[in-house]
DNA sequence: TAGGGCACTTAACCTAGATTAAGAAATAAC
DNA sequence: GTTATTTCTTAATCTAGGTTAAGTGCCCTA
């Protein structure tokens, strides 16, 4: 069974018929690294499900400094979700950091879908809530944890990424510069 | 029509019937000032509506600092949403910080009303889209705004509040100190 | 009406992390 | 295989914001 469904699977059950009609309503396609799916000032029309590789969103501050909003890889969904619901122009970019095999639902799609099986207003409400949780945690580790400690976080919760994404990007999510961030990483070594 | 109801009806449209059975699963009670709803390593048994009154929802580090997650006046939901989906004790406590009348919606009366009304499993991953947006918001922004930058997008946001809650509490929540804090203010007066 | 706490201010000093800059190492491009 | 570009490192210097501490005003409640 496909990662998506199986994904759907761990919070709600479809029938055979639901799965077919779910998957008739996405597209799946191979993208590059360095693919760039949205640019800041678009809207965004689509959820990504990734299959496999890595993504990442990201804005740029003044057009000069990058920050990372969330990375994604296989099993994860990434979108800029305010213009998703909005439908308006939103301030993100989404990055294809390493090939990745992704499955697009349009936002058209995904209201049919909620008619058609409204079940998935469930698994998406689900879904919604778990990275609120995650989001709500970043946000307090980052008004109370120092960057070290946020540094240990990372890497305990997203162990493969350490060594797959430039640490440029993993400095910027964490929320230090780059150079701080090597500073740190060789004091941590250096002990 | 309660204030919830018609929280409610910005999103869905309910019956009649749906409506009473909506209030008939919800508690409406008073507290007042300093009460605290819940605790840091209880489970988290409700959601909170307020009609009137503000609260807030906050953390303790070590023992001694506070961090405040959210604060929510008339019209808006509050909860440890951590707690709330998992049933485990979470850390965050709730406190009320102005006489409020709160209507609350318990865990179990949530998942019958979802089998019961599935159009609020559409209203609750509107609501939760929402305020993951503008967590993700709040996280960027903590990301890329200096303290100042910060205070003054909490002051048009939430004009409100600035008045009435201890401003110590305001600090907390843009992630400074009350001395901090309070330089910053007279800086921003004296020019 | 006193007095014990909070909330707020002010000021001196301190530090985590930013900035600038320049070189080394790794990737990518040709 | 060489050059160009990007990433990473190191180090000096700087600053936003933290810490400590002492003092002021203001509710409270007794």
């Amino acid at each position: 069974m496909s990662l998506i469904l199986q994904n759907i699977a761990k919070h709600i059950a479809l029938t055979t018929a639901e799965q077919e009609l779910f998957l008739s309503k996405i597209e799946v396609h191979h993208f590059d690294a360095k693919t760039i799916l949205l640019h800041s000032g678009e809207v965004c029309k689509y959820s990504y499900f990734v299959n496999s590789g890595i993504l990442r969103s990201f804005n740029i501050n003044d057009n000069i400094v990058e920050h990372v909003l969330n990375f994604a890889c296989a099993g994860y969904w990434i979108g800029d979700m305010y213009s998703l619901i909005t439908q308006k122009p939103g301030n993100l970019f989404i990055e294809v950091l390493e090939d990745a095999e992704l499955a697009l639902l349009s936002k058209e799609n995904q209201e049919i879908l909620y008619t058609e099986i409204p079940k998935l207003e469930r698994f998406f409400r689900i879904l919604t809530e778990n990275s609120l949780v995650v989001n709500q945690e970043r946000l307090m580790d980052n008004l109370s944890l120092s960057a070290e400690e946020r540094f240990e976080k990372f890497c305990s919760k997203y162990p493969t990424l350490i060594q797959k994404v430039p640490q440029k990007q993993i400095a910027s999510y964490i929320g230090v510069t780059p150079e701080f961030f090597s500073k740190m990483k060789s004091k941590i070594l250096h002990r």
